[in-house]
RNA sequence: GCCGAGAUAGCUCAGUGGUAGAGCGCGGCCCUGAAAAGGCCGGCGUGGGGGGUCCGAUUCCCUCUCUCGGCA
């Protein structure tokens, strides 16, 4: 029996794949399912650059805008969501098209997340509370005596993943470093395609500046205003763009510094996907140094995939 | 033309008679329930050109070139 189709879109942000996104979904018969950790919040368009609202009638985008700012949101409910997504487009005989840069979120889909249990906001509270009065070199060692495999990966500053760590083991007695070898993934049971869109270092700064600056001449300062009236989760407080306008609303600097730092943690970010991505040498990649329209590229991959 | 200041890492600059740092930028990497987050690592650079003093000069002296400011 012919094993079902999946096909990932990747690359870093600003490269231009949703525009070869939406044309490959045509050819293909797929649906899209967005792969960002920020574009499924609403109300934060001009800020993560998604596509119009004209564009998503063409072709149907799943887990775009489908959550409020203000709720939090984590790998595990967008895998969860992502692959039940799957299952009814596969009833409907389409193929589900990945397309996004939450490198995350994209390796949980193919190959798995561990079974896990969620965050414990108790149990965060307290190591948080830990982490401040005693500093990370203690939480560190707690962890090598609980879970040594789990503390020789984890460097001793990165606090984030020794509470995580100490977390899990805290509330179900099991350590971190066993629970992570539990993974599986799509391989078997389905035909993966993965591409990869990328372009040279400074062409692709030079889009991400770009787009920054177009942001602003689309009304991002309007936008993020009124997110700030509500309350952000922790998680869409995240976005680039968020807390660099905050500092120039509150008069901590000009609006030009708020651009300037917004186009370099995106540039910082892109340099971070790519890295991740790069490791994996299931991804096929297409370079766009030229100028080529999406459709092209649509048309390169639309052959690469029959 | 004269006077003064300067010429050191991609940029802004610091410092020293025994061949050099700091910030920013940039590059590389890690990553499993906050991931657009969080964390780690990386500086041989003809010290503007030439000459001199010295055991030894990026550091002192001379000269040339260039830049900036002032006076004409």
């Amino acid at each position: 029996m012919l094993k079902k189709k999946i096909v990932f879109l990747l690359g870093p942000t600003g490269i231009g794949k949703s525009a070869v996104a939406i044309s490959l979904a045509k050819k293909i018969n797929a649906e899209i399912i967005s792969c960002d950790s920020m574009q499924v919040y609403r109300k934060m368009n001009i800020l993560t650059s998604k596509v119009s609202g004209e564009q998503r009638r063409k072709i149907k985008h799943h887990l775009l805008s489908s959550i409020d700012p203000s709720q939090e949101y984590n790998v595990a409910q967008y895998r969860q969501e992502a692959l039940s997504i799957c299952d009814k487009l596969f009833r409907k005989l389409k193929i589900p098209l990945f397309v996004g840069g939450t490198g995350l979120y994209y390796s949980t889909i193919v190959d798995g997340l561990f079974p896990a249990v969620p965050q414990d906001k108790l149990i965060r509270a307290k190591l948080e509370k830990q982490l401040k009065q005693k500093g990370n070199k203690y939480l560190y060692r707690r962890l090598s005596k609980l879970d040594a495999d789990a503390a020789k990966k984890i460097h001793p500053n990165d606090a984030r993943r020794i509470i995580r760590a100490l977390e899990v083991y805290l509330k179900t007695g099991t350590r971190i470093s066993e629970l992570q070898k539990k993974r599986v993934g799509l391989d078997q049971q389905y035909e993966v395609n993965i591409f990869g869109l990328n372009s040279d270092r400074q062409i692709l700064y030079n889009i991400i500046n770009q787009r920054v600056d177009r942001m602003f001449a689309l009304g991002l300062i309007g936008e993020v205003k009124r997110l700030l009236k509500c309350k952000l989760s922790q998680t869409a407080q995240c976005a680039i763009g968020i807390r660099e306008l905050k500092g120039y609303f509150s008069g901590q600097y000009s609006l030009a510094e708020a651009k300037r730092l917004m186009q370099r943690n995106s540039r910082h970010y892109a340099k971070r996907q790519l890295t991740w991505f790069k490791k994996d040498k299931r991804i096929k990649w297409i370079n766009i140094n030229k100028k080529v329209s999406p459709a092209q590229i649509a048309t390169k991959l639309w052959k690469k995939l029959s």
